[in-house]
DNA sequence: CCTCATTAATTGATCGCCGAGACAAACGAA
DNA sequence: TTCGTTTGTCTCGGCGATCAATTAATGAGG
């Protein structure tokens, strides 16, 4: 299942031989890759291959570096023992980098998700300008890419997150307000940090809303909504399996509905946005003495603010408690549209959301309850996001994976 | 592109020779369809295709009886005169019909769109239990089949339209509160209507956003919002020129989403749904004196009442208009939301929203503009639907023609 | 009128892929 | 040791796409 691009089999392009090989190299690598350890007759059974198909598919994908054997298994049953078949996780990797406001960071593991290398640093993107800021992303790749080359690792691609809005089909980033980007080649940027490493660039939220479909909390659950509290809010929708996007990759601009006709003024010029009622800037706001902090100083700390605001409630500040119920109230009214619009599975909460989960979901899911249960809401639940501030350049290994699952060919035959 | 089942391509099913050919039949009969007439050579050049591979298809294409030559274009070039080839209507043909709270409808086209029957009557679905009304539905379709079969016509396929809750996998309606209907396994029961032709049950709302896709005035805008002003209001959405279902089935209820916390209860028991206040229920009581109508009232003769309120506008009543510009700045209001949410290129308006469009849509669109322009809203702009009450059996006919473009082998090679 | 360049469509040979059945290999059971 | 069982490979045939060569149908020009 392709998350990002367009359909292969239905875009409009003739099918010949090597499209046959491709779906079958996909199809036997994705079932080992899920059922585990298997032999090549189990997979025949279970893929539907013929068996001689499949002994002439896993050797290509063991020249391609993507599939090995384990020894025999001694399984004590009559007949011949089978050769058990594993991703072979040692000769290629995926690298999921993300930019945002305070950091940036790297994230990469091999095939079968095993980490080889998980940075994280701290970078100020509004106090350098974009090329500047390319340029260090340049070298924390470059870095990664040294460490995978030592462990002899082959890497697949490189997805880059960043919280904006997206042309995915050049790697181009169209707007990132929090970054003060417009315009911003990214893909062309980095593609000499990696020579002959395919990129691409995608909206964080998005793909941290993959990361939470592919290895998190709601992993295997094609219809999930993901909501992350930042200094407002970040939302990623899957539905039936894939990413929305809308027409110009605006979709999923949860922040900015209007949930209180009667509310204050947004960042962006409305009126009762969702983002002025559960974004860390609200929470802020209502936990502290007035006008402690402008929303300039959230934005710029936003996780110094949070531990603070934890370090008063420790304190006995009785401000705090209340306030994130408030937050938790908001957050149930907005997921009730949300629900009702998409029927998820589940909601999966981010960022600040996580690091309160065991206070704001009870209070959300009150909330959800009582504006009145529907078919849709009361099939769905709040879960905690447990993948950290990581979510996104995970999501960004998830892409590379999975396009080297739904097109193996794209791993050369290694010439020994 | 396959709208409402799953993928084939990625649907874990081994691929062979006979996949390529089916996909290429496809690619080429798409091409027929979408391009019009076109020679072999030309076909060749702009599918990729080879062009001894296109003779081989347009063969099979031509045995199926999906394509015809009309005689040899005389185009007064050099060179040998080339054969057009068009889609052949005159053999297959299919059917959509739909099933509503007061009338039964059935539409047919061939192929290539053109009408082959039209018939709509007066039903009172809520005054008989499922089986009658069922019963009654396969009397319709037998009536229109054997108006098929006198045209010589072999029938691809019927999609069954309900407004309600569909398990398409099954054909099975799950809940249809306005007809009365829980758990009916309509395609079932409608099988021995027309025995061997394939059955397809989906929701009205979703086939009607289809219509609008393929044949209405979004045609082949793949990311698109369909809403219907009923006595309630119906949403169906197509995102990535996919429809949205959801985990359930219950993606798009946009009538219940909240969007006046200050507003009244409505019939599902919560307060401030966007159907109380851009329903016809809605409009109805705004515009007539107090209570003169009960919800039933307008509920059983819905277009009875709609008359009744131009004609009272036609007669100087000073209440009508302001009631429909209400309907329309609060149909901006929610209209935010949904554009915020899916970014869409279009918002079309069916039902009685396109009865009152010239009225409706300048308001909506004004307050849509009040609320603060996002690139979202900017980018997107309301449409009135001019698909009439046909739309959803229509769509019923785009599901069938979607499924023979993706699959031509499911037509039958004719021995002559 | 005849020839030639040009474009359209078909035929025959070849290659790559999957599938069926025969076959060799590696075990447990008797 | 022999037999039955299971695994994996080998060889061949069928099918689909492609390439090169061939046939078909026209307009232009002598």
């Amino acid at each position: 299942m392709d998350l990002t691009g367009p359909d292969r089999r239905s875009a409009g392009v003739p099918a010949d031989q090597a499209t046959i090989r491709r779906s079958n190299l996909s199809l036997v690598l994705r079932h080992v890759s899920e059922s585990g350890p298997c032999s090549r007759s189990a997979a025949a059974i279970e893929t539907g291959l013929n068996k001689t198909t499949i002994t002439s598919l896993v050797g290509e994908l063991q020249a391609r570096g993507l599939v090995k054997e384990i020894g025999p298994q001694r399984a004590g049953s009559v007949g011949r023992p089978s050769l058990a078949l594993v991703l072979d996780g040692s000769r290629v990797g995926a690298l999921g980098v993300e930019v945002n406001v305070d950091y940036i960071a790297a994230f990469a593991t091999d095939l079968a998700g095993r980490v080889l290398a998980d940075r994280r640093i701290s970078f100020d993107a509004m106090g350098h300008d974009p090329g500047r800021s390319l340029d260090k992303l340049a070298q924390v790749i470059g870095k990664t890419v040294a460490d995978l080359g030592r462990l002899g690792v082959a890497l697949a691609g490189i997805t880059v997150a960043v919280p904006g809005l997206i042309d995915t089909a050049t790697g181009t980033v169209v707007i990132a307000p929090n970054l003060g980007w417009h315009q911003v080649p990214v893909a062309d940027r980095l593609r000499s940090a990696a020579p002959d490493v395919p990129i691409t660039v995608d909206n964080d939220a998005n793909l941290a809303a993959l990361a939470e479909y592919r290895s998190g909390i709601a992993m295997g659950t094609p219809n999930l909504v993901y909501l992350t509290g930042e200094v407002g809010v970040g939302c990623g929708i899957i539905s039936g399996g894939r990413l929305l996007n809308g027409a110009d990759g605006f979709a999923g601009e949860a922040g900015h509905i209007m949930v209180d006709p009667a509310g204050e003024r947004c960042g962006c010029g409305r009126i009762g946005c969702w983002e002025t009622k559960v974004g860390l800037a609200a929470l802020v706001r209502m936990a502290t003495p007035d006008h402690a902090y402008g929303v300039g100083q959230v934005v710029r700390d936003p996780e110094e603010r949070l531990a603070e605001m934890e370090q008063r409630r420790a304190e006995g500040d009785p401000r705090v408690d209340p306030a994130i119920a408030e937050i938790g109230r908001w957050l149930g009214r907005g997921a009730a549209m949300l629900i009702n619009l998409f029927n998820p599975r589940v909601v999966v909460l981010g960022g600040y959301f996580a690091q309160l989960a065991d206070r704001i979901i009870p209070v959300a899911q009150t909330e959800l309850n009582r504006l009145g249960m529907t078919a849709a809401t009361n099939r769905c639940g709040f879960a905690a996001s447990d993948l950290g501030f990581g979510a996104a350049s995970r999501g960004g290994v998830h892409v590379v994976i999975e396009r080297v699952l739904s097109d193996p060919t794209t791993i050369p035959i290694r010439t020994p």
